[in-house]
DNA sequence: GCCGTTTTCGGCCCGACTGTTTTCAGTCG
């Protein structure tokens, strides 16, 4: 798909225009573009060839052209003329912190900065001081961000942040003063990567509560520090650190702040829009009325004078959520009766099948699946068909002295190049539950291999897979998605009556928050795993739960929220 | 460049912090 060199072509004119010095409002739109682009669920080709480019929100008659000259050419007039004005890694700068369009713009044009490079030297020279409205404070702060920028490689995963950042929130919680502490921002919103660690705290003297924050022990560098805000980094090993800001506001104004913090960014402006348009003002102290404050002390009270209902955090991302009527009952850690997808040390898991079922039980849970790898899964200590047999006759012995849980033979059977599966029939029907995964040959485009959609789809029309699990085999940061057509393979999973797996291990988030959405529009089901390979690994599941409440599930959608005997009937449809 | 319980033209979100500005611009979220 020709989408992700879409978003890169608009987010790049963005860049290049902000740079450029043009309208903010413009560019503002060029990036919504992006945006719309970036969430699209399908084939922008696709819809371009039915002529629902403008049906799409922030796409007009002008960006529509622009899309469809490059469908045509594979290229945009609108970037060309800016790339043959500026030197192509200027857009780069703009991501070091403490940089922005002006400097950039300023550096190149006086001093001919035409890279992070060129910026070292005239750092290193003195030149850059000496520039009007530079001094030496602002090239250090620059010079900061270059090694941060150099160091930090992108944004942090969810799971590799949370413990850090509810670690932090609880020493600002000790402080004298402090009532109220929440993680606010992308954190609360449950995405699957965060810029930074945003914490919100109450306090009447926030210049005291700040002074101790970025003195805390463990905080490498101090960013910014005044009476409401304080910014400091703290390491992540590896070289790499993670931004943590603090938010200060008093007692009252709490709600306001909590919902303003918590972002997004788009949510709150179309919210702020939604202000103007009443001629109301809306901050993080309050939602005003002229002088009058009308809106404070909680969120949904804030909400409800927009006449909404209250929008869970994971669904304020701009993507339609303030049309809803009513609060979604989005599916809760609590709902979840069971984990359907772990492993034992009869593959590559460090535990036993005991060991994770009393684990299991600890959580709560009344059912688990054992399911270890198959045969090709070489790496992994996949079992073969005599092992795999001696395995089944285990994980039944265990079932029979677990007491208070139920223990399902499972397996993870890897899904062929060929499509076929890597058990025969006669094994998979032993099991009770089978997660279909693909493991090897991932690349697409491959001669004489079916592509990835077309093994996921060949699983699915075989009766004894239960379910698919991580989907698009993608790694967070480290392994790109296999290009899965997903609307082609959500529609074959309602048919078949296959479970599309969210996995819940935090450098998985597979399904992602828009494909849980996409399947549950059509109908689809999904089930919430961790892919255990430790009793520890279980708690992951919080962050599949984050993953499909931003693809707005509930637990009727989940079947691991499902009772063991309604599940049970769930695998029978599909055996027929 | 987009868009319409204020609108097809004229708006388009809001404030904190920092540095170098002698009254505010740039950056960030």
């Amino acid at each position: 798909m020709v989408n992700a060199e879409l978003v890169r072509a608009f987010e790049r004119i963005a860049d290049l225009m902000e740079i450029d010095g043009a309208d903010t409002f413009r560019i503002n739109s060029y990036r919504r573009a992006a945006r719309t682009i970036k969430d699209l669920s399908e084939d922008i080709a696709v819809v371009a060839a039915e002529e629902r480019l403008t049906d799409l929100p922030g796409i007009g008659k002008g960006t529509a052209d622009r899309i469809r000259q490059f469908l045509e050419t594979g290229r945009i007039d609108a970037l060309g003329e800016l790339e043959a004005k500026f030197p192509p890694g200027l857009p780069r700068l703009l991501e070091i912190p403490g940089l922005g369009p002006k400097k950039v713009a300023l550096t190149y044009s006086k001093l001919g900065v035409k890279d992070v490079a060129d910026l070292k030297k005239v750092i290193e020279s003195g030149e850059l001081a000496l520039l009007p409205g530079l001094g030496e404070a602002s090239v250090k702060k620059i010079a900061d961000g270059i090694r941060f920028l150099e160091s930090s490689g992108g944004r942090t995963p969810l799971g590799r942040a949370l413990p850090i950042a509810e670690a932090f929130a609880e020493r600002v919680r000790k402080l004298l003063g402090v009532k109220q502490v929440e993680l606010a921002g992308s954190l609360r919103r449950g995405a699957e990567t965060i810029g930074d660690i945003d914490i919100l705290c109450d306090s009447d003297d926030g210049e005291a509560v700040i002074r101790q924050f970025v003195g805390f022990e463990g905080v490498k560098r101090v960013l910014v520090s005044g009476s409401t805000k304080g910014s400091i980094t703290v390491d992540l090993g590896k070289e790499r650190e993670v931004q943590i800001d603090l938010r200060v506001v008093e007692s009252e104004s709490f709600g306001a702040a909590l919902q303003y913090f918590t972002g997004s960014k788009e949510h709150n402006v179309r919210l702020r829009e939604r202000a103007a348009a009443k001629k109301w003002r809306l901050n993080e102290y309050g939602l005003f009325d002229g002088e009058k404050c009308i809106a404070v002390k909680r969120e949904a009270d804030i909400y409800r004078k927009f006449g909404l209902p209250f929008i869970p955090p994971e669904l304020r991302e701009d993507r339609g959520e303030l049309n809803l009527k009513k609060t979604p009952e989005l599916v809760t850690l609590d709902d979840i009766r069971g984990d359907l997808h772990m492993h034992t040390l009869a593959s590559d898991g460090k535990c036993s099948i005991e060991e994770m079922a009393a684990a299991a039980g600890k959580l709560g849970y009344d059912y688990i699946a054992i399911c270890d790898h198959s045969k090709s899964s070489v790496i992994a200590n996949g079992l073969s068909v005599e092992r795999m047999k001696k395995h089944i006759r285990a994980i039944r012995a265990a079932a029979e002295n677990a007491t208070g849980i139920a223990v399902l033979v499972g397996c993870e059977c890897d899904i062929l190049p060929d499509g076929s599966m890597d058990y025969p029939d006669e094994i998979l029907s032993e099991c009770d539950w089978v997660v279909a995964s693909i493991h090897s040959a991932m690349g697409s485009g491959v001669s004489d291999k079916l592509s990835p959609t077309e093994r996921t789809i060949a699983a699915m029309e075989n009766r004894y897979v239960s379910a698919i699990g991580h989907p698009t085999g993608r790694l967070i940061n480290k392994r790109a998605p296999m290009e899965l057509d997903m609307a082609a393979v959500v529609k074959v999973a309602v048919r078949t009556h296959t479970i599309l797996e969210v996995n819940a291990n935090w450098m998985r988030l597979d399904l992602k928050d828009l494909h849980v959405r996409l399947a549950l529009e059509a109908g689809a089901s999904v089930v919430i795993n961790t892919d255990a390979h430790h009793t520890d690994q279980l708690l992951q599941m919080r962050y599949g739960i984050t993953t499909a409440r931003r693809g707005g599930a509930t637990r009727k959608d989940v079947v691991n929220c499902w009772t063991l005997s309604s599940l049970r009937k769930q695998i029978a449809k599909k055996r027929g």
